[in-house]
DNA sequence: ATTATCTATAGATCTATAGATAATGC
DNA sequence: ATTATCTATAGATCTATAGATAATGC
């Protein structure tokens, strides 16, 4: 009864705090008017998240659930192509959210400051499932053995993350369109179709 | 004379900020910390910087004005290798000073948040350079023609600077070398080295 | 005299915490 | 009686601004 009360407290706080932050921006918004939302002193909403950045965490924790919902139905052996369309699909339809991605560049912001990008591949359910795909890929010979297939899987979810953070800030064309082009780049690179493999001096 | 004072108060606040931001971390530093080490009031600071933010953007903008000194010196007509090998040699010792690499992450994240990714391309030195530099060698066949070569430019960038923020959290190798394979990467793509150009559904 | 630079300070907002209230477990 | 949830509030820090000081231009 009491966890109940907690749970609903906390969850009022948590859509308060998402209206509040679509309405003023999440700089700019006073964690006072979050909490007048939802009806508890400004100190409640500190002892359920420690600062504003632990809601717009929680919010892509959410939506992470939500895609992984939709990858983690695909076979252990399901192909590259199979994985990224799905994954397309999904995330751009979770993010499209005329709400939501008011908060995307916001979102991106935070996951730069709060995780250091190479480490802590568990904490990020996303990461941590895409990371598994992406080697199974590779041991299927689908990926270029040059770069290990985990820096790969965090230079695409990367990727995905700037499209967003792109589109967020001027929706020029559906979201979807976005990640596909985005994925054809990553996969072929940038060079010319016929050329000769790019490299470098050294 | 009453400028030379202004900029030299400004180049103390300024100077003052990086020493305390990379003592106490960007987001937990006290303003008067870094006046009362400046020697000056509180709202001398405000004066000259609208926020800690913006001490930031100046950091980057230098850095920025470094970098091109070097490309800049390119010849109109120079390859995409030429180019990119600059940038990397140039964009990884600017970054690897001990000082500023502290500040990468809070750097990237400042950045993503002001400027819209894909708008006010002039407004950043290093975006508008890069971006002249891919066009002319897309112009000259160096480039996949299906993406628009300021849009390639950009995602280079942001893939550099992914990787900058990666490095400053956890410098497992030299920057250069990660710079390196990450534009490898870019160029040849992940697919494997002889397969079939990736397609999507659709 | 006017203007730009900077200080002192008022008021807003945040962060930390002592304590009130009500549920839980004995 | 103990503990978890939440409020009230003190103290810290920030943001905005009125006004002091000193340089500039007439």
């Amino acid at each position: 009864m009491r966890d109940k009360q907690k749970e609903e407290t906390r969850r009022r706080l948590y859509h308060a705090a998402l209206e509040i932050f679509a309405r003023d921006g999440v700089q700019a918004c006073r964690i006072e008017d979050i909490a007048q939302k939802a009806d508890v002193s400004r100190a409640a909403f500190y002892f359920h998240f420690p600062s504003k950045d632990d809601v717009l965490l929680e919010l892509l924790s959410n939506c992470e659930t939500e895609i992984l919902a939709e990858v983690d139905k695909l076979p252990q052996d399901a192909s590259l192509k199979q994985i990224l369309e799905t994954f397309i699909t999904s995330t751009s339809r979770v993010w499209s959210d005329p709400n939501r991605c008011k908060m995307l560049i916001d979102v991106f912001a935070v996951q730069v400051r709060r995780t250091s990008i190479l480490d802590d591949r568990e904490a990020e359910v996303v990461r941590a499932s895409m990371s598994r795909r992406f080697s199974a890929c590779s041991a299927r010979g689908e990926l270029s053995p040059v770069i290990p297939p985990e820096m790969l899987s965090d230079f695409y979810l990367l990727n995905c993350f700037a499209v967003m953070a792109a589109w967020g800030a001027q929706p020029v064309m559906p979201l979807e369109d976005m990640f596909r082009g985005m994925t054809l780049l990553f996969m072929n690179g940038a060079r010319p179709p016929n050329a000769q493999p790019f490299s470098l001096e050294k």
